[in-house]
RNA sequence: GGAGAAAUGGCAGAGUGGUCGAUUGCGGCGGUCUUGAAAACCGUUGUUCGGGCGACUGAACCGGGGGUUCGAAUCCCUCUUUCUCCGCCA
């Protein structure tokens, strides 16, 4: 959520910056404000009435030390109109507090200067690309052929255990799953971050932290007798560790990576085009959380984005960076590159990590701030995460673009991992 | 799941209705002393929302929510969490 103090101060600035999300915020924002200035107005009117009758209070006190009982009544009996009043500001004050929260966290985050604008995945801007596109074989197969032919993962097993979009990974199906896994988190380390598994039932505060609540309530699974939501990616638990907490500045950057499975309901968005792998309701996923201090943010988000890069090249894959346009962008994202990787025999470009810097957006509401050494003030935080990476497209990629006739051929980086080289 | 106990500032730990935002110790920060450091001594040390150009100043917060009262960390209700004992269990 965007801070108070933005829109007071540069109210006009965050209303054009929003359109490049193709988002008009003229009547919220005129509404926010309109709903700050009353807030205020209730809270000095209300401040005064209580610092009155604390006063009262004291003044009663030692008026019944003193034993003046007929003194205490009368002091008493004034004090209730004063009470009444007092209630009725403090209601209105609460009512119109709760509008204002309502409407701030309606407006999505400002989009980075450098964000294009645009309102389609056509105008998203390629960065850049590495690999080499396979040369397929005439009768290369698409992935969902290559799992039933060696039988490696299996989607009807899935629907007779849970249902559609929840596959068995079966052998050295499964083994490969493990094996990347452990490869992402291996590199993770490398990289500085530090490994953490968390819980992957999370509360409402959490899911309210990071953005999912109150809006995308319906892309999660909900375990209503315990009120506990199935998280969608592991940016929710691992960002909500540092929800209500005020880190050193020289502790920044944080960096954790973590392992979990992710869970989506996806409802409506079955169609074309996902087949297979292509989209599940419960996958893998690898993720890495940074907390950054604002001045260095964006340097964070290049490490990142050089980390995932640099995870695809270890795998030999082809793809392509993009940097997302205005519309296409998240609502809590500030700027978000997402990385492709080109599936040879579906011929398509397939998402595998979408990296994001949130700025303060999501600092705001998880309430992490960090205080410079010496300093009385606490300033938010800003916070990433990217996929590094996501399994199931990964897979995808890897058993189209490295067929042969005698099999699919493991990259030599996950050999060590996987025990075998090739899928047979 | 049953029975009991508890939740206080970064930590430890007082406080059972009235100047308590909270004694004290440790830790942190600043200073005195010292060639430097330690020790000792002195001072300081939470968060949030407001008002004021400013000096300064108001309100809220003792696990969360509600209640009683002129007044609540303190009493009542409720939820959550932790600990102990019993049961169950990977």
């Amino acid at each position: 959520m965007l801070t108070i103090n933005l829109l007071r101060e540069q109210s006009s600035t965050v209303i054009d910056r929003l359109r490049i999300k193709n988002f008009d915020a003229t009547d919220i924002v005129n509404h926010v404000l309109d709903l700050d200035r009353r807030r205020r107005e209730l809270q000095v009117e209300s401040d005064a009435v209580q610092a009155e009758l604390n006063n009262l209070s004291k003044v009663i006190g030692s008026m019944m030390k003193e034993g003046r009982k007929e003194d205490t009544e009368a002091a008493k009996k004034g004090i209730s109109i004063m009470k009444e009043k007092q209630k009725l500001l403090s209601e209105n004050f609460d009512m119109v507090s709760e509008e204002l929260q309502k409407e701030l966290i309606r407006l999505p985050n400002l989009p980075h200067p450098a964000v294009a604008p645009g309102k389609t995945p056509e105008d998203n801007v390629i960065v850049r690309s590495g690999g080499r596109l396979p040369e397929l074989q005439p009768d290369a197969l698409p992935h969902w052929d290559l799992i039933k032919k060696y039988d490696i993962i299996d989607f009807d097993l899935g629907i007779k255990i849970t249902g559609a979009g929840f596959p068995v990974y079966k052998g050295k199906g499964a083994r490969l799953q493990r094996a990347l896994i452990n490869f992402f988190l291996d590199e993770g380390g490398k990289a500085g971050y530090r490994e953490i598994e968390p819980p992957i039932l999370v509360n409402e505060d959490s899911g309210f932290g990071t953005g999912q609540l109150p809006d995308k309530e319906g892309q999660m699974y909900h375990v209503g007798i315990d009120n506990l939501y199935m998280i969608p990616t592991a940016e929710v638990p691992i960002t909500n560790i540092y929800r209500d907490v005020i880190l050193d500045a020289a502790d920044l950057p944080v960096r954790n990576v973590g392992y979990t499975p992710c869970f989506r309901r996806e409802a409506g968005s079955w169609g074309a085009h996902v087949r297979g792998l292509n989209r599940l309701h419960q996958f893998d996923k690898v993720e890495i959380v940074q907390i950054a201090h604002p001045d260095t943010s964006y340097e964070s988000l290049e490490e990142m984005v050089k980390h995932v890069e640099s995870l695809l090249v270890k795998l030999e894959l082809p793809y392509r960076i993009v940097r997302l346009c205005g519309g296409d962008m998240s609502f809590t994202s500030a700027m978000t590159y997402d990385f492709e990787v080109y599936s040879a025999a579906q011929q398509r470009w397939l998402e595998v990590s979408s990296t994001s810097n949130f700025e303060a957006f999501q600092a705001n509401r998880l309430k992490c701030r960090f205080r410079e050494k010496g300093a009385k003030q606490t300033t938010l935080c800003h916070t990433l995460n990217g996929s590094a990476l996501a399994l199931p497209r990964i897979v995808a990629a890897l058993l189209e673009n490295n067929q042969t006739p005698q099999g699919v051929k493991m990259p030599a980086v996950l050999v060590p991992y996987t025990g075998f080289e090739m899928i047979s």
